[in-house]
DNA sequence: TATAAAGTGTAGCCTACACTACACTTTGAC
DNA sequence: GTCAAAGTGTAGTGTAGGCTACACTTTATA
C-alpha cells in the first residue's frame, strides 16, 4: 500500500491542491456576502466577521484582497458589494456547496456532519467531479 | 437559496475548516514520508521536496514543524523518519484517502479525477462521514 | 585521494490569515 | 444637539507556507 504515483504527478496534484486552498476563503466570503446582500440587504465587515467566526478586522483585510481580486466593492463605512464576477461566483459556488451536499446526504452521512464537512471539501471539487455527482443523485431520484 | 444557518454554528463550521487546513500539510507530510520509508528504504528532503513540488527549503521548514508537533525525527544529513505518533497519522491518512477515491470512483468520478480531488477533500472528512463511506462501499459489494 | 556534484541547512524576503490595540466615523437615544 | 455605543479602519505582531541565495556536508567518480 501506499504505492507512489509518478514524482509529476505527484507534484501537479499537490501544487492544484494548494493553489485551491488560495481561493476558498474569497470564495466563502463571496457566497456569505451574497447571502447577507438578499438576506439582510447590506454586508458589513462587523457581520461578515461574527459569521465566519474571526475579528472584524480580520474581515476588513480579506474585503480588501476580495477588492483587489475585481470581486468586491466597498467604499469606508458603507458595506461591501459584489462586482458582476463576485455574484457569479457567488452562485457557482452554492450550486456546488448544494450538490455537495446532496451528494453526502444520499451516502447516508448525517445532516450536521454533511453540512460541515461541506464547507470544506467543496473547494476541491474539480469540474469533472461536480459533473459525476450531479449525474449520479439524477439516476438517484 | 443560500440560507443562512445561525450566526454560531456557521461560525463553528468555519473554524473547524481553518483547523483542518493547518493540519492537512502535515498529514500529507506524514503519509509521503511513510511511503517513501517503505519504497526506497530512505525519506530525503529533496526528495520529499520533488514529490510536493516545492523547493527543498520550504520541506525542510515543514519538516522542523513536523518535529516540533512530535510526528517525526530528522538529524542533520541523516533523513526523516516518523515516530510512532507520526506513524499512526501516516496510517490512518492512507486508510481515509482510500476510502475517498474509492467513494469517488463508485460514484463515477473518472479516475485522475478521483486521486486529484481526494487530495484535498480527505483532509475535510470527518469521522462521521468516513462511516457513512465505509458502510456505503459494503453495500455496494 | 581530490574534487565536482548532489544534497542539506540557514538566512532573508514575501503573502495570507489570524490576532489585539487604538483611533476614527456613524448612529441612535436622551 | 450631545454624547455614548456600535461599527469601521489602521497599525503592529505572530505563524504558516512559499521562494531565492548562499554556505556547508556528504557522496561518488575520475
Amino acid at each position: 500500500m501506499g504505492k507512489l504515483p509518478a514524482e509529476g504527478t505527484q507534484a501537479r496534484r499537490f501544487g492544484k491542491t494548494r493553489s485551491a486552498q488560495s481561493t476558498a476563503l474569497l470564495e466563502d466570503y463571496a457566497e456569505l456576502i451574497a447571502d447577507l446582500l438578499e438576506g439582510e440587504g447590506e454586508a458589513r465587515p462587523t457581520d461578515i466577521a461574527r459569521r465566519l467566526g474571526v475579528s472584524h478586522a480580520t474581515a476588513i483585510k480579506t474585503i480588501a484582497r476580495l477588492k483587489r481580486a475585481g470581486l468586491a466593492t466597498a467604499r469606508p463605512y458603507r458595506g461591501v458589494f459584489l462586482t458582476e464576477k463576485g455574484h457569479a461566483l457567488a452562485n457557482r459556488v452554492r450550486v456546488r456547496h448544494r450538490l455537495v451536499v446532496d451528494v453526502l446526504l444520499a451516502l447516508g452521512v448525517p445532516t450536521e456532519a454533511a453540512e460541515a464537512d461541506a464547507e470544506g471539501i467543496e473547494h476541491y471539487v474539480s469540474e469533472n467531479t461536480l459533473k459525476a455527482f450531479a449525474q449520479f443523485l439524477k439516476i438517484r431520484e
